[in-house]
DNA sequence: GGTAGTGTACTAGTTACTTAGTACACTACA
DNA sequence: TGTAGTGTACTAAGTAACTAGTACACTACC
């Protein structure tokens, strides 16, 4: 996988994790692959993947059954999505609009945009 | 002045003069503060603030002229505009609407939310 | 018991970013 | 000429992120 270098790739893969969540492919109770396996399904090394596993422990999305693995959280889906909105509203949002305001670009340049850029392939 | 911990101090420095130029705050040929009053204004070290200024005239935004100081290129807006599009398509844009899409919503929530927040005031 | 698959805990080393401090060359100007 | 304000070029140090590798304890299962 490729990762911007704005951020780090822990938290890139995070990202990756919650949009699992919040498209469901993860439900309260699954079983999410192990660090290894995630490590090498990202190309990167098992204690960077660690560090997101510990991160979303650490948000309370997952949890832990040592020896066995990691498992989403019975209200992951719901703490997921709270964070995502938060963040979205306090940073996301407002970076956007002013990037919009800045170059001059409308909420019909936007609406434009999504129209011809179907919203999901994956 | 407050970064986020997500992007190298010297890049979100970088937006901010950016955003000077967009807004026409610097236009064509104007001196820029130097490296070090920048450097006290964002509350960094000098070294800081000189890679903002390598960035930026590494991107031909701006040009130095030595033992004076730095100033905006000729076609500095329109390089800005160039690269903050640039960024803004690849990147921006389509973070935002998948953000959007994995959170429900739509084009008219946005709508309502920038019509409650006035755009500007700064 | 043995084995494979888990997470965990280390040490070590590299790179990027940031800070701190010093020194020096160039330009403008009194 | 002297001085202040520029950029530039260093050394040194600290932190975060990432990689590499090893070792160990726990759990499930044959």
């Amino acid at each position: 996988m490729e990762f911007r270098e704005t951020q780090a790739i822990y938290l890139q893969i995070a990202d990756r994790f919650f949009e699992n969540i919040l498209q469901k492919k993860w439900v309260s109770g699954d079983k999410i692959p192990s660090i290894r396996d995630m490590a090498v399904e990202f190309e990167v090394n098992p204690n960077t993947t660690m560090r997101t596993f510990n991160f979303l422990q650490d948000k309370g999305v997952i949890y832990n059954k040592r020896g066995i693995g990691y498992f989403l959280a019975d209200d992951g889906l719901e703490k997921t999505i709270a964070l995502k909105k938060e963040q979205f509203l306090q940073e996301e949002l407002p970076m956007f609009v002013k990037t919009m305001q800045l170059l001059g670009l409308t909420l019909d340049d936007l609406k434009t945009y999504v129209q011809r850029n179907p919203l999901s392939d994956n």
